[in-house]
DNA sequence: CTATGTGAACAGCTTCACAGCG
DNA sequence: CGCTGTGAAGCTGTTCACATAG
């Protein structure tokens, strides 16, 4: 349990957010930003942004701004992912296969080492071109602790969220990336991020029915 | 504009995870349910649960509690769904035929209706079984204001995510759902909900990075 | 003169606690 | 009694404004 107990949870996922505005003006070779500059591109205060980055230290110079790469460098290390993570699959549906498809995780510092599925059909072949094997969830508990993982994205229907939740749990994943459209109940240790698109969806009709028309 | 201006964003956010909990407990053949109880289910308290719903009006019985089947009424009127939302889809890649394939959408009051993509080698076939035929991003206004419509997901390139959104934003669109991980731009009128894997990665890697090891 | 870091003021959201209804 | 609806209190996050450093 860690020393952080007064960051602001908003303040952390806009850290994500200044990574990757920071990793853009990098790639345009831009050395040095404001807050104002960087808060511009994300519509956000340059309060904010000065204030976010306080939390975790000192990193700017008066009347310069902030160094680019040495924030990035900064930014990933207190994200965790200047160290590659080793993530785990369940269910290799439709949205499963998407996902692991998606080529932006390596290069965040995310890779998917093992890949669980109840369907036998799919079981024992490889995902796409080379990706890992799809194994039984039978096999989960073993493979999270010899493989060490930590990290797990859920893609597997809604009836059996809760059930495939609790097995890794057990097994000693701490942090769950929940595509499931249901509220997981876990315990305080473990972390849950939810990706539910019909909420979503359900915001955006909200926001533009009392709007416009 | 609205007279919804002293709604706190985070109260609609839960009125998608009470509908969806209330359908859960309507298919249980629950007929009523507390505060408490609602809360329970989701992890929220149930003062909370009382004080969100009472933004929207006096839905619950003292003493009784809330009828299922009338609160799920309300509430999907509330959040519009109990219209069908006609939808378009933006980026025919491997994610954005995941998104066409998920069956959530129909149930809950959204059909895409439209699938634009600038590779031709997918312009004029249909995606799966018999999904809408994919038509060039030249042809997005002229249906967009033929349709009707006002929802877009966007499932392209990071590259191309902000002047895809121009044009879109152009034709008419007010609500975009962005799978592209950018900060999108847009003028007061629209609304953007991002789902962006990365930057929950991210929370996921520092809130585990900074409690246990 | 520019831009950071930060206490202090402010705003917004959540929790408390209780009056009142069934 | 049980449970809702709601003012009031409490807390958390954001914005302001300025002292300070380059």
């Amino acid at each position: 349990m860690g020393r952080n107990e007064s960051i602001p949870a908003p303040a952390v996922r806009r850290l994500s957010l200044y990574l990757r505005q920071l990793e853009a003006f990098r790639d345009s070779n831009l050395h040095t930003v404001s807050s104002k500059q960087l808060g511009q591109a994300l519509n956000i205060t340059d309060a904010q942004v000065r204030k976010d980055l306080a939390y975790f230290g000192q990193f700017g110079q008066p009347g310069i701004g902030y160094g680019v790469d040495e924030l990035i460098a900064k930014l990933r290390h207190i994200l965790g992912t200047d160290q590659t993570w080793r993530v785990l699959l369940a269910g290799a549906g439709n949205l499963g296969r998407a996902l692991l498809s998606y080529r932006g995780f390596q290069s965040k510092g995310f890779e998917v080492v093992a890949v669980f599925d109840n369907d036998p059909s799919l079981q024992g072949q490889p995902i796409g071109e080379d990706g890992p094997v799809v194994q039984s969830i039978e096999q989960l508990v073993s493979v999270v602790q010899k493989e060490n993982i930590r990290l797990a994205l859920l893609a597997v229907p809604a009836a059996v969220a809760q059930s495939v939740t609790d097995g890794m749990i057990g097994a000693g994943i701490k942090g769950i990336l929940n595509f499931a459209p249901v509220s997981l109940l876990v315990p305080g240790d473990v972390t849950v991020a939810n990706v539910d698109l019909a909420v979503h969806l359900e915001q955006l009709s909200f926001s533009i029915g009392s709007s416009g028309l």
